[in-house]
DNA sequence: TTATATTTGCCAATATTTGTCAAGACAATA
DNA sequence: TATTGTCTTGACAAATATTGGCAAATATAA
């Protein structure tokens, strides 16, 4: 299954021609790291989306809001509820605001 | 950080004049996983909703659906971009539908 | 083919989650 | 005050999940 986070870095990596290897070692992770990363075999470390946009020379938080998306639709991936959720949770942050 | 899950268990459980450890054998754990449940200290397993459910008499689907919201809150809090990433999910998941 | 890039499966280390137990707080009441 | 029952809390161990590295397999390009 795909990611949103994966699908977009990989576009921005390969429209500046950079290969996996330099993007995991400016990341300091082995290459096969980032290319499950990539193809959304496994979610990137929060704390490691500062990083990975300035190698990408990326937005922060387009980056965080794709990967935040990400976690949403872990969540509520396949539920029935998953609408009703969503909604509840909405109105709780504006709440906030 | 109570939860609405926790919140609305409780008083499921209370109005019924049901004491922790009737609930907590009956899931067969110890009396005060299910304190910090009701209290937000801790998150239910997703399997023993369904459980939970019976035991209160409660509807299924309700409680499921304040757990999800609080699984979705979880992620989100305290991200500036949340509404963003909720935004993108909601599109998403009526995409599938 | 050869060389390079990417993907995949598996492993060990680490981190997180889950539940138990024991001690303590609290309220009701004898 | 002492006792009883309920609930809460923290420390701990066991179970589970996540992480990154390695090496082999597979793709891609020349």
């Amino acid at each position: 299954m795909a990611t949103q986070f994966g699908d977009r870095i990989r576009e921005l990596r390969t429209k500046q021609k950079m290969l996996l290897r330099h993007v995991a070692s400016q990341l300091d992770v082995d290459t096969s790291i980032i290319s499950k990363i990539e193809r959304g075999d496994r979610q990137i470390k929060k704390e490691q989306i500062a990083v990975l946009a300035e190698i990408l020379k990326a937005d922060k938080e387009e980056l965080l809001t794709l990967w935040l998306a990400d976690q949403l639709y872990n969540v509520i991936e396949g539920e029935p509820m998953a609408d009703e959720a969503l909604k509840s949770v909405s109105k709780k942050i504006k709440r906030e605001k």
